[in-house]
DNA sequence: TGGTATAACATGGTAAATTATGGGATTCAA
DNA sequence: TTGAATCCCATAATTTACCATGTTATACCA
């Protein structure tokens, strides 16, 4: 039994001509074991997909109904985008999922896909503009290298 | 039951033609007693693989699951480089660890490989860059004497 | 303290299991 | 009945689990 739950490493898939794609094996392991359910919806800063457990999404429903700080508003907003674009996504026998013609769209996803883990949150986005997307970044964290203070609030 | 868990010594160890390497005994240890994971990534600062147990990512990961943090862009960007590129490395019933060819390249290790203990993180090098490396930070630290602040709060 | 028995370890090889993925067959709804 | 979605089977490739052996380190005893 596993402690801890995160979505990791960066895996390339085909997608077939009906549009299914296998989520990869470690993904598929953290929903059974939570018996969970993925949930996918348009990135709304980026060209992708994001996916999340669905615990991961009550658990932002909870906080914006009780939200009292300044932004909750515009937070309010931009979870009413999410909430109305998600939609669970049940992988099959075999371990895949059926992506949206939508959701494949909106990531300009054709015939091959990459799972990129974020943690409590993953991505799919086509392969090259993933790229790009990596090469930017990571200049970026070069030239100013931000601090993650993981130890933040430990006792 | 031991009381303190940290990454130390520096031990060489044999890669094979599939990319397995032993774990070192102590670093197996570890694991075992905390019954966690251990996660190796690409360090993000030097040509090595860097490691730790899977507590420590999800530790950073909990400061950014903060659902006020949800839709943020700084510590968004960053998250993607650590969980995209991390992977769980379970070890078998001999203690190896199959390393991708991913971190092997970016590492240049190629039948060799040195695991040099940092703490609550560790690192493996190519055998000849480790010698370097070392060379060159102990040469540093002798002429600037380096200060640690240690945080009076903490105990 | 020195020597030996025992256990732990690293490492090579192989067998078994898992995974990704293509191709139907079946079901359901428009 | 056509199109789409779901399910099931087959297979190749990869990954993981297991066995075997030589070596090193550790424990034990004289």
């Amino acid at each position: 039994m596993r402690k801890v739950f995160l979505f990791m490493d960066t895996v390339i898939n085909k997608v077939d001509a009906k549009g299914r794609v296998s989520l990869p094996a470690d993904y598929r392991a953290i929903v059974k074991e939570l018996s969970t359910e993925i949930v996918c919806y348009r990135s709304l800063s980026a060209p992708c997909i994001e996916g999340c457990l669905e615990e991961t999404l009550d658990k932002l429903a909870n906080v914006i109904e009780d939200a009292t700080d300044f932004f909750s508003e515009t937070q309010d907003n931009l979870t009413n985008l999410i909430f109305g674009d998600a939609r669970r996504f049940t992988f099959d026998s075999t371990g895949r999922i059926m992506l949206s013609e939508k959701l494949l769209k909106h990531a300009g996803i054709s015939d091959t896909a990459v799972f990129v883990g974020k943690g409590r949150k993953f991505q799919i986005w086509n392969p090259q503009n993933w790229a790009k997307e990596e090469a930017r970044i990571r200049a970026e964290v070069m030239k100013n290298r931000p601090v993650l203070k993981v130890n933040k609030d430990e006792k």
